[in-house]
DNA sequence: TGGGTAGTATTACAATTGTAGTTTATCTTT
DNA sequence: AAAGATAAACTACAATTGTAATACTACCCA
């Protein structure tokens, strides 16, 4: 049972990079980095560090360049940030928090539908 | 324009207290933060008055025993955590975010037909 | 009017966070 | 092999965060 911990902001965008392509080095993560925000070279590698520490991400030492791998999915991340989330403005009604992100958001066609049968699901 | 700043955790806590009922003292929260968590008077006195200093809250100082109000309204808080939430783990997709939310949730018969509901506006 | 009491203000402190400089080790390229 | 480039390790540092102890101050009651 891997019980990851929470990430930090910054840490929860380089881990944002990394679902989106892994394994990765800290040239890698600085560059696609840089496309969003300017740090250092030996931020992003101090970052990676600090995480792998934690168990966020674990890291590939074979080579004198390592590289890094998400410790955790995503979807497992993401539920742990939504639950404190949830929690802590929401009174804990994660339905509530899901009808306040719809409030002000136009939705395509394709996720009506997505919606729609998730309802059809429930009522069920 | 309000332009209040982010709240951290706790003091998320102590702002969802204020929404709860203002104005409210800090024996009022901190007895009513108290089912909730176990913090001192002291805890919550300091982060209220960091909270003043950061305008997240106004203080009413006429009397000895100070009163607090929240600055923001709760909508406004929730938004912008909303928004960091889904900018940072879900690639800035509101809706992503909420049917993440909705994934693991039992939904009550009232809950479903406000989403239904809301479904319907959106078709319109 | 002096002492407890309820409140606020001030100070403290370790942990975390974001950021990056400095040092050291390891390649690579003349 | 010496110099330059890369990469990781180590160190640093200020700001924030959660928490609370201590110090001061105004009230109220006996």
């Amino acid at each position: 049972m891997s019980n990851v911990p929470m990430p930090s902001e910054a840490q929860l965008e380089i881990l944002d990079l990394l679902w989106q392509q892994q394994p990765a080095t800290v040239q890698d993560l600085h560059g696609r980095l840089g496309s969003r925000r300017q740090v250092s070279y030996n931020t992003v590698l101090t970052q990676l560090q600090r995480m792998t520490k934690a168990g966020l991400v674990h890291r590939n030492t074979d080579l004198r360049t390592h590289t890094y791998t998400a410790a955790a999915k995503r979807e497992q991340i993401e539920r742990k940030l939504f639950d404190r989330l949830a929690d802590t403005a929401f009174g804990g009604s994660t339905i509530n928090l899901a009808l306040r992100a719809l409030g002000n958001e136009t939705p395509t066609a394709a996720e009506l539908d997505e919606l729609q049968e998730w309802i059809n699901r429930q009522k069920k």
